[in-house]
DNA sequence: CGGAAGCTTGATATAAGTCAAGATCCGTGG
DNA sequence: CCACGGATCTTGACTTATATCAAGCTTCCG
């Protein structure tokens, strides 16, 4: 009882904020439904988005350590979550150990995925990079069940460059030729991946990707 | 008593690993002298480093959450450590609060610091990713303590290239005009900042990165 | 119906990579 | 003590991936 009365429930319109850098939080969300993303602007302007949050996903796991946002975290799509406030997760308290060890455990997963994202931008091209961005987001999906309309991913070219670090202009030449290899469907704001087993060997093999003369 | 029984000293050679993927640990180690380096292999035979310890820091606080290593763990510099057995500082238990809570703590650090290194690595030129890579190091080494001689960074060109995601080519050319506008000492092996302050200007501003033509 | 957000495509510019050749330093074995 | 070989650094010439600039198109929504 203590354990429903203490969760609310939150909805969010896209470009919705959850959060901004200094915020302090007294709840974890629980994605429900809806992507949202973290990210940072640059002096030039420009946004880079280092983390993507999906339905299932504890949002800003860290906060159950350090209550302050460091980012901005925006709804991507009209999103739901559920608000664990942190008062009732208390690391030492032995209150609701599963909910923590699950929230700490996610935070494990956000780690593995920001050095992912590290090692894709560091050392992949443009196709490899948006290919494994691509298809970890897919994969992510299916991991939590969602199959058929809802394994569609509802990102903008402009989200997409923002998460590769590529311009919106060349995100789409890419998209064009992996659409035209039926390996994704592309419709405007919305991305779904026809053939993964492709798209893994293009996020891997460099070659793989540029052959557009075959 | 048995705080200092269930600590050990370990040391490593440059180049000597302290872990590699896959490995269940069962110690989070503190640097107590020299640097190590977190990285990944690709397919291509490049590596990425995603991570850099200094004295000071825990080394992979993760494992105290999930003790399984995800990436190779290795020595940049002779290195000495003091290992901290998982089961001593088990996250509910109610022993070792104080230390558990330090290593929670460089865990949210080594968070951001992953996430500048994305920001870095998507939205800036390569004279920016150096000068924030460096910038940083020096500033995280000036935070504990390591001045003069010490604040001196033995890293390589070719280490260097492996965390910004450029050639150990193009590295050269960027610390060759560092070095002439006097913002950088550069040694065979080390570096050292000799004008942070100007440093922190070209990792901000794109254009004054840019203008050799002064 | 109009305007904004998003998408598409072409032409050109530029940052960074690649290829090639040496130079310099450093540890190690003879 | 010296010679050798490997790692590291340096520089030049050329190539290529990606950015920039420019223009127009499509879809959606108020």
């Amino acid at each position: 009882m203590l354990d429903t009365l203490s969760k609310s429930a939150y909805s969010f319109q896209r470009r919705q904020h959850l959060a901004l850098p200094g915020d302090r939080m007294d709840a974890v969300h629980r994605v429900e439904e809806g992507w949202l993303a973290r990210y940072t602007r640059l002096p030039s302007g420009h946004r880079q988005i280092t983390g993507i949050y999906l339905p299932g996903d504890y949002c800003e796991p860290q906060w159950i350590i350090d209550p302050v946002s460091a980012e901005w975290i925006m709804a991507l799509t009209p999103a739901r979550t559920v608000a664990l406030p942190l008062k009732f997760i208390e690391l030492h308290a032995g209150i609701n150990l599963d909910e923590s060890r699950f929230i700490l455990s996610d935070l494990i997963r956000l780690i593995a995925r920001q050095s992912r994202l590290v090692i894709a931008l560091g050392r992949k091209s443009g196709i490899e990079r948006l290919a494994s961005v691509l298809l970890e987001l897919h994969d992510r999906l299916f991991a939590v069940g969602l199959r058929g309309a809802q394994l569609s991913m509802p990102l903008t070219q402009g989200d997409l460059s923002d998460i590769v670090g590529l311009t919106p202009i060349h995100i789409n030449r890419i998209l064009k030729g992996l659409r035209e290899r039926r390996i994704l469907k592309v419709n405007r704001g919305s991305i779904s991946v026809l053939d993964p087993e492709m798209l893994k060997l293009v996020s891997l093999n460099r070659d793989l990707g540029n052959s557009s003369r075959i």
